[in-house]
DNA sequence: GCCGTTTTCGGCCCGACTGTTTTCAGTCG
């Protein structure tokens, strides 16, 4: 959850059913399940609503229309408890009371305490009843003044720990960003790597899994057994480490800090408005004073596959193999697959030379009639389904990028040229460049007016003319990002859009949007969507990572309508915005939009020839969102697009 | 709260680490 603050329950909407989103269903059954631990409830009942929050999250079918047919029931997950439950909230817009209550009820102050490190919803509770503790400064007052530490169960270490990790909290963002995690992560990795004795260390987690924020690293490590004494001593006396919170035989968890890059810690460029947004210019101090946690993981080298499997995860994708292993007699642990007769009363690594073999983690796969995953599809979404019956896709990669739509330059608020940035993505291998500068209204970001537009069209066209005289074979194509104004109009008059290859359409001024309702937001850009002009939907949520939320907006319903245009050979192209600060649209509804048939067009929103680079962040966001070559437009040559866009 | 071809009760993934304990509970991943 981002932003600090209590849980409430969204109001219904004044028309319905449905009264409530899928959204709004799921992240109430999140909220909900935080408050039941918070009141000691019985763990797996709070696990059932997790599950069903993440399930229903994750639905393509219309919520509405599940709970009116009664097949909301029928979801594996939903029994009659929050089946009845979500069929009074959906079809009367009412919460159940006990939901209701959970919420009024619950001190807001104890949903913060659960950022605390080593603080847990049993604790909390505890001190909630005995202490009258219920906010993080509380919390500190009672700690400092040693009512924690006599309590049955603490102690002086456990209350020093509460202080430091109030200080933590102070300090720093619980989540990192996948392109500031990938660089903490790959320095520390290729620092252990060179380490004498290891065999092998590799990036495991969500930074492995590529997930668009990271909690923490996990690193695993493949060390014969005699030597982990020696190379866990090597590993704490690395650069970069700036506490250690733990070291035990085979697990080291410490915090690293900037000094872990040889160069320092550099942000780059940042867009204004995403700057703005991501804490203005405090942010690259910041960043440069940021921590992240680390664990490392040191097995010999037999179990290094099961290891690596394990602590890449995710726990759900762990817990379906597990499961699936079960089924077959196996236990799956970090240590191996370990027949359930050879196991016996044997735990951890014991059992493990009994384990079946893989050298690497496709055999493990294999033992358990599966082809392998690659790490981002790991999230339980169906990769196992697949993965047994040989319908993994064959996923995107950088190569089979040859363009991107959405650039800018010195014409709005880019700081290379139009040459330069052809320049570029030229020397990147690429067979064209898309450029879309702001339009008027935005005048943050410089928008270029009509005339200065259609000049630059000029130019470009004889760029274009001069390569095919020279035999070169590169194109730029002409477009622009334009504001969506209200009404979901474009900020250019009609004539001179159609002078145009493209039309990038996004929304910025983005208080207005949030001011409006789901409902409002989705006939807002679904008008814009359908005026002729608009072929690319820009950055659809307009989300900051570790910033701020997007605005409400029903994706489900854009991409539905933007499937119809498409059927009938009018191209509606939604954008992966591959900025590391944005990666909207999200992964998880990547997927959608690729069983719809709604093209992605992955999009570096480059402002500088370096941004260009970015794209590779969108590779790893369409990857995760099960997307393949012929998904995107990128994949298309230059003379290809060309027809697209006709 | 959910689930079931070992079904309507008794399970629910599992191990490491920490700090508190004389054998374990809480937290984390």
């Amino acid at each position: 959850m981002a932003g600090g603050g209590g849980f409430v329950l969204p109001k219904a909407r004044p028309k319905g059913p449905p009264y409530f989103s899928r959204n709004q269903v799921a992240t109430v059954l999140h909220q909900v399940a935080v408050l039941l631990e918070l009141n000691g409830a019985n763990v797996f009942r709070v696990r059932s609503y997790q599950n069903a929050s993440r399930m229903l999250g994750g639905l393509t079918e219309d919520l509405g229309e599940l709970v009116a047919t009664g097949r909301l029931f029928d979801m594996k997950g939903i029994g009659k408890g929050l089946g009845s439950a979500l069929t009074q909230a959906i079809g009367e817009g009412r919460w159940p009371s006990d939901w209701q209550d959970l919420h009024e009820q619950t001190p807001k102050g104890l949903i913060e305490m659960l950022g605390i490190p080593g603080l847990g919803p049993k604790r909390i509770k505890l001190m909630n009843e005995k202490l009258g503790v219920d906010s993080v400064a509380t919390l500190k007052q009672a700690a400092l003044d040693g009512l924690i530490a006599p309590m049955k169960g603490f102690g002086e270490k456990s209350q020093n720990r509460m202080l430091d990790g109030i200080e933590l909290l102070a300090r720093f963002r619980a989540r990192r960003r996948l392109d500031v995690g990938l660089k903490y992560g790959e320095a520390f990795q290729s620092k252990i790597a060179a380490l004498d004795g290891v065999l092998k260390a590799q990036l495991a987690g969500s930074a492995r899994r590529r997930k668009e924020t990271i909690g923490d690293l996990d690193l695993v490590v493949a060390v014969e057994s005699e030597q982990h004494e020696m190379v866990s001593e090597a590993i704490l006396g690395l650069p970069g480490i700036a506490d250690v919170k733990g070291a035990g035989d085979s697990k080291i968890s410490i915090i690293l800090d900037t000094s872990v890059f040889e160069g320092g810690f550099t942000v780059g460029h940042i867009d204004p408005n995403v700057l703005e947004a991501i804490g203005g210019d405090d942010y690259e101090q910041l960043e440069s004073g940021g921590t992240i946690d680390a664990q490392v993981r040191l097995v010999p080298p037999e179990v290094f596959p099961f290891t690596l499997a394990y602590f890449t995860g995710s726990k759900e994708h762990n817990i379906a193999m597990r499961q699936r292993a079960i089924d077959r007699g196996l236990k799956l642990n970090e240590f191996g697959l370990i027949p359930d007769e050879k196991a016996g009363d044997l735990k951890g690594m014991a059992a493990a030379k009994f384990s079946l073999p893989a050298t690497d983690e496709a055999d493990i796969y294999r033992h358990l009639e599966l082809d392998w995953v690659t790490p981002e599809l790991r999230e339980d979404t169906g990769e196992i389904a697949a993965a047994e019956s040989s319908g993994l896709p064959s996923l995107l990669t950088g190569k089979d990028i040859r363009g991107a739509l959405h650039n800018h330059t010195t014409l709005s608020d880019g700081e290379a040229t139009l040459e330069e940035m052809a320049d570029t993505a030229r020397k990147m291998g690429w067979n064209w460049l898309g450029i879309a500068d702001h339009s008027p209204t935005l005048k943050i970001a410089n928008g270029a007016s009509a005339e200065d537009l259609l000049s630059q069209g000029e130019t470009i066209r004889q760029y274009n003319a001069a390569w095919k005289e020279e035999g070169v074979d590169f194109k730029l194509f002409h477009g622009v990002e334009s504001d969506i104004l209200e009404g979901g109009k474009l900020d250019h008059p009609d004539d001179v859009l159609e002078q145009l290859d493209y039309t990038v359409a996004s929304v910025h001024a983005l208080s207005k949007w949030k001011a409006r309702d789901e409902i409002q937001n989705t006939e807002e850009l679904i008008r814009c969507i359908d005026h002729p002009s608009t072929t690319v939907l820009g950055h659809p949520t307009g989300r900051i990572l570790q910033g701020r939320d997007g605005y409400e907006v029903d994706l489900f319903a854009i991409l539905e309508h933007m499937a119809e245009h498409n059927d009938e050979g009018r191209l509606k192209a939604v954008e992966l915005n591959a900025s590391p600060y944005r990666l909207d649209l999200d992964w998880r509804l990547c997927k959608h939009a690729k069983g719809l048939g709604v093209p992605v067009i992955i999009n570096p929103d480059a402002h500088s020839i370096r941004g260009l680079a970015d794209v590779s962040y969108g590779v790893m966001a369409a990857r995760k969102g099960w997307i393949e070559s012929q998904n995107v437009l990128n994949s298309l040559s230059a003379s290809e697009l060309t027809q697209r866009l006709a």
